[in-house]
Formats: structure tokens, sequence, C-alpha cells
DNA sequence: AAGCCGGGGGG
DNA sequence: CCCCCAGGCTT
């Protein structure tokens, strides 16, 4: 769950999670679908399938245990070398050094190194911390170093003068401290889409997104983006034509929800509406859901903000 | 090495 | 409003 993902954010859903999967048989037990819905509004999805999958495997082939071996571990899905290291010496003691984005940016401002933050310099971070690791306690240096870049040697703003090791820092001496990682900046793309409530004898059609790529596997109202020169409700058209096969009429606009993503921002322009001739639909991909039970499949943010608009609004 | 993958909090 | 976050996987 930590993974690129800041602790307030984990919490609530660590404490539920363990309510809900007390241990790995029970994780592995449990339908995809209700796993997913657990982490639902959690973010990057295939770390929930990763995690379901690790379960079963260590389930099936290390007798229900996490095992405590390197190469056994990294080849659990969702293992790279920061979650193996992390179980070894966090659960098992083990005096393998941790490297994060914490861990990177305090080790790149004590040694003023310039330019971005990026693994290329794990492997020579791993060789110094790997000299000066206590046997005693590595999983306390490790949480130690991670705290002290989440908490002191921040990202921006980073509080010098509380400092314990600024002594010992370069770029504190040079006054550098504000670009070292250099910051990176991205574009942020605006996109518009159309989303179709199609109803049915009071319920609604929803689909379930592909396996792979972006909210893999979680269930959304049929939609997508407006190409240019087009209008919302020709968009709202192609999108169910080309999603479900079908002509829509009855369209009326229900409301506007806007969501950001890392890279783009989206506002949905929701409108309801029915099929002139109802398809025949795959019941693995698609399902005609009340308000009720919708509350059971994982969705997106955006989709949970719409649901709730319409469980708000009563009638449709 | 670089791009993709979400969502929310904090500056 | 913009940045980043207890990374991993794919190309």
């Amino acid at each position: 769950m930590l993974q690129q993902t800041t602790v307030r954010a984990v919490i609530p859903y660590y404490e539920s999670w363990l309510e809900r999967f007390p241990d790995l048989r029970s994780l592995a037990r449990a339908p995809l679908r209700d796993v997913l819905r657990a982490w639902q509004g959690l973010g990057y999805y295939q770390r929930a399938r990763n995690l379901h999958r690790a379960a079963g495997a260590m389930t099936r082939e290390h007798a229900g245990l996490i095992p405590d071996d390197a190469a056994a571990l990294r080849k659990l899905p969702g293992f790279g070398p920061y979650t193996t290291a992390a179980v070894l010496s966090l659960a098992y003691g083990r005096p393998l050094p941790l490297i994060d984005a914490n861990v990177r940016r305090v080790l790149m401002r004590l040694l003023s190194i310039e330019g971005g933050s990026s693994p290329s310099l794990d492997g020579k971070f791993a060789d110094l911390l790997g000299k000066v690791i206590p046997a005693s306690a590595p999983g306390d240096f490790n949480q130690a170093i991670m705290e002290l870049g989440a908490l002191v040697c921040r990202s921006a703003n980073p509080q010098c003068l509380l400092c314990p090791v600024r002594e010992f820092c370069r770029a504190a001496a040079d006054g550098t401290q504000e670009t070292i990682p250099r910051p990176r900046r991205l574009e942020v793309a605006k996109i518009e889409a159309a989303v179709a409530v199609i109803v049915r004898d009071g319920r609604f059609l929803i689909r379930r997104r592909p396996d792979k790529g972006l909210l893999a596997g979680l269930w959304e109202f049929p939609g997508g983006k407006r190409e240019d020169g087009e209008s919302l409700v020709e968009t709202l058209r192609r999108e169910v034509r080309e999603e479900v096969g079908a002509g829509i009429e009855g369209v009326r606009f229900l409301t506007t929800v806007g969501h950001a993503y890392t890279r783009f921002q989206v506002t949905l322009h929701v409108y309801s509406c029915r099929f002139r001739r109802a398809p025949a639909l795959p019941p693995k991909d698609f399902r005609w859901v009340t308000l009720r039970s919708i509350r059971r499949y994982p969705l997106p943010s955006g989709s949970v903000r719409i649901v709730d608009f319409l469980a708000a609004k009563k009638s449709v």
C-alpha cells in the first residue's frame, strides 16, 4: 500500500484491510472484485492485483507464510527491490538497507549530489548504507532515515535548523537543500469526457475496464473523451456506440464532476439516457446494477462521485 | 532510461 | 495550483 503513496493516505485502508483480510489465506481466497473494492480510492490498482496473487503464491508455495528469503520474495508479484528489503529488514531483522524516495533525497543532500532523483544512484547508496547499517537494529535504522526524510529533510521546505545531521550535510552548508534533488515538472493535460448513465427499470449499466492499463479491472459508466470538433452529446452517442454497440435516446444532462489524475485533469459531463433497443451484453463485462448493489463494485473515484450524486438525487 | 500507473495532502 | 509520495513493471 505504501508504494508511491503517503503514509497518511494508507493508514485507514491498512486498518480496514486487515479487518477484512486478517491473513494471507483469507486474502488469497477472496474474489478479485472484493479485493479491488477494498482498495477503491487508493489508486495504482495493479498493486491490489499483485498483492492478491502474491497471497495466493505464498499460500500455495510457502505454507501460508511470508518467506524469509530474498530470492523467494523477489519472485512474488509487486515485490521489487524496496519491498523485498523492507520485509527482510523490518520483519526479519536482516541488515539490508532500504532505499526509497526519502532516503534518496536525504543522501543526495548530505553528499550534495546534483540532479534529479533517480534509481540510478541506488547501487552507490546501497553500498554506502550497507557499511553503516547496524546488525542489531537494521529496521530501526532504515525507518529512522525514511522518517528523517518525511518529517525534517522534506521535499519542500526542509527543516534544516531542526535536523540532527545538519553538521554533516553538504547541501545545508551550501544552502542548496531546496534544489537537491532538482524538481521535475510535468504537463497536466485537460480532458473533457461524456459519461452515460443508461437507465433501465431503475437500474444502471456499468462496464468493466480491461485488466491492464488505467484503472485496470474497475467498473464504470460507459463514456469517454471528447474529440476535437465534437459536442458532448455527440461524444456520448459515439462512446456508447463504440463500447456497447447500441443507440441511445432521452438524453438529459445530470451533472459535472471534476477529477484530477497525476498527468491530466478530467471533467466528467454526466448524462442520463436509455437504449433505443436494448442490446445483448455479455455479463462478464456488463452489469445492470441498482444504487445499492453498485457499492459492491470497485469504481474509480470519479465514478464514486457520480454514484453519490445519483443517490442524493433519488430519481433520474 | 523512460513512461505508465491514482489519488490526496500540503505548501 | 503544483508538487510529491515507505515503487514496480514494461518497453
